[in-house]
DNA sequence: TTTATTTTTTAGTCTAATCTAAAAATATTT
DNA sequence: AAATATTTTTAGATTAGACTAAAAAATAAA
């Protein structure tokens, strides 16, 4: 059971997160251009990485078939994701950052190679399960703590809600929320829904606000 | 005045930084091998980069007569020496690490590129003058502040020191200071020097220690 | 001041990670 | 079921950073 140490450089490393989110959406196996498409880089090059990673035993791959992570892979992701996520929360917490302005330093974070340095910097955090955009941390060993939220667009009219996390955490996103006075824990209630464009009227803080299809759908609530 | 932004790769800025702790030893120009020897590389490789760097106005390089920093590549390097330093203050101070464990990390942190991230680690440490190892930390402009300090091995027999900091900062020899109980401000007092080969007998902390000439040679005080 | 030694540079090769262009396989329409 | 379109892979080229081996320059010794 003593698995041998496979080095992974930080373009695998990038590549493993990337079919990791995307495996979610097709389970079966993620398609080359998809990848492509995530990793801002050309479908051939996408090829020749994935070759490079079942060489590694980080992924199963048939040509042609898509590609899946193997058990390995899916540990390997699910810490580069940890780092992620528990680094954007020491920015947050203890750097003052905004949450519009860490996903970029995260980027880099990520991938300093050291076990020690993650779990310490997790317990200096307290353990925290999400990350500052609504995100679960996976813990030492990939265990993710599974809690139901659903998107805004799915909300029933009249009831009451809170926000609790985003599906886009671009900082244009974010930044829009800012404006909006929207976080995390911000309290909403959905006055009413337009049928022509799926509109929403929403309270919140007070105020009534217009929040588009568009923003519905990329903002969790609970 | 307004430089232009010239990127520095993972690669480059390890050089720079090898080639600013050279420098003060000869202020004049840098030796190829020296700096060879200090990266574990070959001096054919170090030429290749001396010329890469010249390329970018960051070294000053003339053929066959060593190296020097321009003032954008001295600034440069003192930036990576400060994100080297304020990154151990933190594993330290924050997470708990132990002198001797963080240099490697450490050369992974300090090629983050994100100055926000290191002026705000900066305040959130309060702003240290000297990492873990004595060392001192530039500031945000790459103003260091000097210390006056000595080689235990300069010192003058009889007389009553505190251990301000150490030359070799490798983890082998962290480990044995912390078998001898020696750490920065640890008090000590020279009893004696053998002539025949400068080994010293220090009182530290109510117990005489024999020191090696390479040991005194190795540790600052004041 | 020649000769020998050491240092540094050049020339050519290698690998990782990317690209473009073209071929092959798969999927979608008629 | 053919024809067409899309996706994926291959082939070949490029760049950064490293290497080895050999040539050139500088330094030290005789
Ligand atoms: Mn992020
Ligand atoms: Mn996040
Ligand atoms: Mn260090
Ligand atoms: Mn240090």
């Amino acid at each position: 059971m003593t698995e041998k140490y496979i080095f992974v450089t930080h373009s695998e490393e990038n590549y493993l997160k990337v079919i990791y989110h995307l495996s979610s959406a097709s389970p079966k196996g993620v398609n080359t251009n998809a990848i492509a498409a995530m990793m801002d880089t050309k479908a051939s090059s996408v090829t020749d990485m994935i070759k490079k990673l079942a060489e590694k035993e980080m992924v199963l791959y048939q040509k042609y078939q898509g590609v899946s992570l193997t058990e390995q892979g899916l540990l390997a992701a699910k810490m580069i994701v940890r780092k992620h996520r528990l680094w954007e929360v020491f920015l947050v917490e203890k750097l003052d950052f905004s949450w519009d302005e860490v996903h970029d330093v995260a980027e880099e974070l990520e991938h300093i190679k050291s076990e020690k340095l993650i779990n310490k910097l997790d317990a200096f955090l307290n353990f925290p399960s999400e990350d500052p955009h609504g995100d679960p941390i996976p813990n030492q060993y990939g265990e993710i703590q599974k809690t139901d939220k659903q998107l805004l667009s799915e909300a029933t009219v009249g009831k009451n809600y809170i926000c609790v996390g985003v599906k886009d955490s671009s900082s244009a996103f974010l930044q829009y929320l800012n404006k909006q006075k929207i976080a995390l824990g911000t309290p909403m209630k959905i006055l009413e829904k337009e049928t022509f464009d799926q509109t929403l009227l929403v309270e919140i803080e007070g105020e009534d606000k217009v929040l588009s299809h568009k923003i519905a759908s990329n903002l969790y609530i609970n």
